[in-house]
DNA sequence: AGCGAAATAATAGTAATACTATCACAAACT
DNA sequence: AGTTTGTGATAGTATTACTATTATTTCGCT
């Protein structure tokens, strides 16, 4: 049981460090919960103020407007995958297995360890399904990553390229199937909650099982027969 | 070439239909050139009358908000896809080849016989590519997926599956590999443009040639190795 | 225990946003 | 010619997205 971990993430992200501070930490706490009840769009910093007891200049203080609370949230959630992978690959060699292992962290990173207070894995998970690509599709995607907003994100797809490609050596698209696992992870689930005919894999409460299994089968598929090319 | 198909849309979407009359169709038209050009979150209906030479309250008479306006754009490019993949498979027999030609629709829906005048859809496909996941990522989908909001969507992705179902009528994804299909072909094109660590594709300008030589690749491994089945 | 610095709360204010309402006018239909 | 219908013009309201100022509390230090 990983206790006090710190999750570093770009100084850029935020106007004072949000995980060095009682404040800090309740801003996080309660707007997890609060984007996870009320969704992203009509969230705003008065109400996040009211939710958790304080004003909405000090949620100022921490983070310039909520696009940048969120991105933070979302790096935060790519840091925390990343660390989970880490730890739960350690001492396995046998990049297959690895790679299960990564797919399953993908969709059970909310049952895993609540190693952090301040942080609910679990709805954070559930924000990251329903809002997590409104981080990056904006018009200023292009500065921030300039800035190294998405580092997390980048790291997180490198280390699971680096598997599929100690598995597959010759494979052409080991990011692509890294960040396509972690979408399809994220997607499915969504769609199987919220819009069902666009998939096949059914979550019952919180049994993402059947989304491991759907993943294993793609990924396997398509790294196992890579060779065979279409036509 | 079709000349003045229309485009039919589930009537809940607008509250005057836009494609009947003149000044419904320029705010087609300008809404997205202008969500394209200054993102969906800034734009809004004040600023659209601006660039259109219209009133704020006018646009209002046609839709309900922005969101809604959203809906109905990524409602039509869906529809828009849905035609094309019909009338580019029409007369092909070989559910191979017609599955080609699907994933060369989704990257290429932007190329395809701009026939209606008032949708630009090189620009509509951009827009959608930054802004499409949008529409039906809030707390109002379930609501509006009982209100037939999201059939387009529904009914392309079947469309697709129809023809996963005909190539291999044993593999249990076929409703998730078609929404992949389309979702990946969307996103890994904007990762090319933006993030291109999340990707192995390169896209040069309006040429999204390797986005369809991955999309096969995905797909057609999946397809003819299904039976393999991990560890 | 007492002082200064820093963080937070309280309050107020401004510009922009997301609408709604009203009325006037023009075209189009009857 | 009169009525309906669509659009434009204008105005107004509540909420949002901030910024600024001052008061109060907490914290670190001697």
């Amino acid at each position: 049981m990983a206790i006090g971990i710190k999750i570093t993430l770009n100084e850029g992200l935020y106007l004072r460090d949000p995980q060095e501070t009682a404040l800090g930490q309740r801003i996080l706490k309660h707007s997890i919960l609060l984007i996870d009840e009320i969704g992203f769009e009509p969230f705003n910093f008065k109400k996040l103020a009211v939710h958790m007891n304080s004003t909405e200049a000090s949620v100022y203080r921490y983070f310039e407007n909520k696009h940048m609370l969120l991105l933070y949230l979302v790096s935060w959630y790519w840091e925390w995958v990343s660390y989970l992978i880490d730890f739960n690959t350690m001492n396995i060699e046998d990049p297959e297995r690895r790679l299960k292992i990564i797919v399953r962290t993908l969709a059970y990173a909310s049952k895993e360890n609540p190693a952090i207070e301040y942080v609910n894995e679990s709805i954070l998970h559930r924000l990251i399904i329903s809002e997590g690509t409104k981080a990056y599709h904006t018009k200023s995607v292009d500065k921030e990553n300039r800035e190294g907003f998405f580092t997390n994100y980048k790291k997180l797809s490198e280390k699971i390229a680096e598997v599929i490609k100690e598995l597959r050596p010759e494979f052409p698209y080991p990011h692509t199937l890294a960040s396509n696992l972690f979408e399809m992870a994220n997607n499915h689930i969504y769609f199987a909650q919220h819009l069902p005919s666009l998939t096949d894999v059914v979550v019952k409460g919180e049994d993402f099982d059947e989304v491991v299994t759907m993943l294993e089968h793609f990924a396997f598929s398509i790294l196992h027969c890579s060779a065979v090319k279409a036509k």
